[in-house]
RNA sequence: GCGCGAUUAGCUCAGUGGUAGAGCGCUUUCUUGACGUGAAAGAGGCCGCAGGCUCAAUCCCUGCAUCGCGCACCA
């Protein structure tokens, strides 16, 4: 029986302090060594072969500071975790760091700019270096604040995404897929920003609605119609649909002379079902060069190509005396030399259209023909759909399942070539001469293997998402490691909502096609942490609330079940500090419970009824944790400790003497119950508590009920 | 345009085919030895609208409205 006859121990005579205790519980932790599952086996408390539970940590950006929604992610997957740690499995959850190619790269420039410099200025090998120096520096930051939202990861097995194993991974994908032909490097199509000078896929590109001029404009017999006069000098094809009775007369291939912008051209009917005889006039003209659908039309028909606008977003010498201008100031120039040729027929002053921008800094996306590297996505998409309809990966919560199987259904093929320096260079050859592209991981290749001229290495980087895509495996070391054999295919991927298709999407894609292995059997997905009045959360709203001075104001534990009450997977939550007060009072009264037992004897017999009590909570909160309502489990937990143990069993216990041996068993079950939850408080009461077996309550048993 | 969510107390949100729940806020009382970061009591809701299935609907079905999100877009 255990004994404690000392009375309350002389900590709890002043409130709970969070400061006090949490720096010093999570060091025992650590150099406990149990948030290595390996450490288990060895102490025997599992044995070598327990059932795993592999969670990967969505790699954090390593030069950023962690945000209330890494917050939530710590949280979550520190309650799952802990949860099945408890339960004696095998646990692994293995943490990361991200090198965030493009984000960290418009960080940089951001600092460069305020240096009075520039990344077009600087040699690429000495900015990466730069970078890789920045984000090395800030990378122990953020490892600190894991740290202090009491994340209980294998810190002895992070991965940093430019670690050389994982970049060997990348190009061992990026060559198998270069090999079974699903990579393939092509003058296409893609999303150009011209501040950023690079490419995007077409996850990266944002939709604005806006209001813009509509311009009708003659072109010879016909009225064609566009929001963007200056892209059309080089036009000189004019499309319509082959079943339009309004222009039957004219026949497919048909040359007619016309008077246009910068004077007479020769134009082309073309004939194409594209076109939707409803919009407009019914008729357009083309630019292949810098319009999507256009493109697609000239690649059917063969026709050809002509760039209009360059890089930086200025007009060609095409444009005649307008070469060299930049495009937004050149239209209105444009549209009054249509006006003043007399070739304007009608302006639409309040036409609604979506203009594609870029998601970082708003710019309006120029679209521009260029070589890159696609990967040819169908076939990779179809096993995935397949999986994912089987319920062989399920969705928490489950409409995702639908999100994912319609994007997958639709896929388009994937532009991997980004145009910046802070990324995994891309493995291929580019020849000078022909421009023909060779996938090269060895660095072997010096002729072109199609035209034999001199080639060079492509100094293009891999778009992010391709290499984190591959994270699961890759940090588990496929395909011959020992942790890649006991851990692998991982239990959940938890991460947020948004990056369903950015990531979730790929990482099974790619994961599949790898390993033959769905890489995870659940998609736990959490949604957006909003400011109090339910904002998104951002810089320029000045609304964003950092969680380490949470932590230190409230601490940790009331700030993580701030976080996990009451947030369903996959809606947001509004954050008020409120909320966290309320469970920082908790806190001190979970203390203030400790204090009285521990001033009780531990002695007499476990009431019955309250013991029977207990084990229907037990019973339930371990059915919640089984199906992810944690945010059921936390408020039931608050309301059983809160409304029941203290406010009537305690009060009752007040009026018997005998009823210590009943406290005792009810907290020790509780603080089990809630350490997954709390765990730096719970873990410090159990310190305290008179036993007489001492081990970490991370490490004990989760309750069953008997 | 298509799809997906949401609509419940003043606020933020849970939840259930059978008398409506939590946190915060609000009102009143309490200087009782664990805790005022507390205790006791209380006010507050045609569970968006209209139909349908059912003995019974806040919950299931249909439609509508409003808000949010995603996807696709026509020059």
């Amino acid at each position: 029986m255990l004994k404690n006859s000392n009375g309350a121990n002389e900590i709890f005579l002043s409130p709970y302090n969070p400061e006090k205790t949490e720096g010093k519980i999570y060091k025992i932790w650590e150099e406990s060594g149990f948030f290595n599952p390996d450490k288990s086996v060895e102490e025997k408390l599992i044995s070598k072969n327990s059932p795993t539970f592999t969670l990967i940590m969505p790699p954090t950006n390593a030069n950023g500071s962690l945000h209330a929604g890494h917050g939530l992610v710590m949280t979550i997957e520190d309650i799952m975790v802990r949860y099945k740690r408890m339960q004696g499995f095998k646990t692994l959850w293995l943490p990361g760091l991200d090198h965030a190619g493009f984000e960290t790269q418009v960080v940089y420039e951001k600092k460069l700019e305020k240096e009075g410099r520039t990344r077009f200025e600087i040699e690429p090998k000495k900015l990466y270096a730069e970078i890789l120096d920045f984000t090395l520096n800030n990378s122990k930051n953020i490892e600190s604040q894991i740290r202090k939202m009491g994340a209980s990861c294998d810190w002895s097995r992070e991965k940093f995404t430019l670690d050389n194993d994982i970049v060997k991974t990348v190009y061992k994908t990026f060559k198998k897929l270069s090999d079974d032909k699903l990579v393939y490097r092509k003058n296409r199509i893609v999303s150009w920003c011209t501040k950023h000078q690079t490419s995007f896929s077409d996850l990266e590109i944002k939709d604005e609605e806006r209001i813009d001029s509509f311009y009708y404009l003659k072109y010879g017999p016909f009225t064609i119609a566009t929001a963007r006069p200056e892209t059309k000098f080089g036009d000189k094809y004019v499309v319509m649909h082959p079943d339009d009775k309004r222009y039957s007369e004219y026949k497919d291939g048909q040359k007619i002379k016309l008077e246009w912008i910068n004077g007479p051209i020769e134009a082309t009917i073309v004939k194409d079902y594209a076109v939707d005889m409803e919009f407009g006039t019914g008729i357009m003209t083309i630019t292949p060069w810098h319009d999507n659908a256009d493109f697609e039309i000239a690649e059917r028909h063969n026709l050809d190509k002509e760039q209009i606008i360059d890089e930086q977003g200025k007009l060609l010498p095409i444009a005649g005396e307008f070469a060299g201008q930049n495009i937004k100031k050149a239209r209105l120039l444009i549209v009054e030399k249509l006006k003043n040729k007399g070739l304007i027929e009608k302006v639409d002053e309040n036409y609604k259209h979506v203009v594609k921008t870029c998601y970082k800094c708003g710019t309006v996306i120029e679209p521009q023909i260029k070589s890159q590297w696609f990967i040819k996505m169908k076939p990779l998409a179809e096993k995935a759909s397949q999986k994912i309809e089987t319920d062989e990966i399920k969705y928490t919560p489950e409409h995702y399942k639908k999100i994912t199987l319609h994007w997958l259904e639709n896929i388009m093929d994937w532009n991997i070539s980004r145009q910046i320096v802070w990324g995994i260079p891309i493995p291929a050859k580019i020849c000078g001469k022909c421009g023909h592209g060779m996938v090269d991981i060895e660095n072997e290749i010096s002729k072109c293997n199609k035209c034999g001229g001199e080639v060079a290495q492509d100094t293009d980087t891999f778009d992010t998402w391709f290499s984190s895509g591959q994270w699961p495996f890759a940090t588990l070391g496929f395909p011959d490691s020992l942790d890649f054999k006991t851990f692998y295919p991982t239990d959940v991927m938890e991460t947020a909502g948004e990056i369903i298709f950015f990531w979730v999407a790929r990482m099974i894609m790619l994961g599949i096609y790898i390993t033959g292995e769905i890489p995870f059997k659940m998609v736990y997905l959490h949604g957006l942490v909003l400011d109090v009045k339910g904002l998104k959360m951002s810089k320029s709203k000045g609304n964003v609330i950092d969680p380490m001075v949470l932590t230190e104001k409230f601490g940790t534990d009331a700030l993580r079940m701030a976080l996990v009450v009451g947030n369903t997977p996959g809606t947001s939550l509004a954050l008020s500090e409120e909320k966290i007060r309320a469970y920082k009072h908790f806190s001190n009264k979970l203390w203030n419970i400790t204090r009285f037992i521990l001033s009780r004897e531990n002695k007499g017999d476990i009431d019955h009824n309250l013991k029977n009590e207990l084990d229907q909570l037990t019973k339930d909160i371990t059915l919640d944790m089984e199906n992810y309502r944690f945010y059921l489990a936390a408020e039931k937990l608050y309301h059983y400790i809160w409304h029941t143990f203290a406010d009537k069993i305690i009060e009752e216990s007040k009026k018997d003497e005998h009823t210590g041996a009943t406290l005792y068993y009810i907290l020790q079950t509780t603080l089990k119950l809630l350490h997954p939850f709390m765990p730096f408080i719970t873990e410090e009461i159990w310190s305290h508590l008179p036993q007489d077996e001492k081990k970490l309550l991370m490490v004990t048993k989760w309750p069953t009920e008997m």
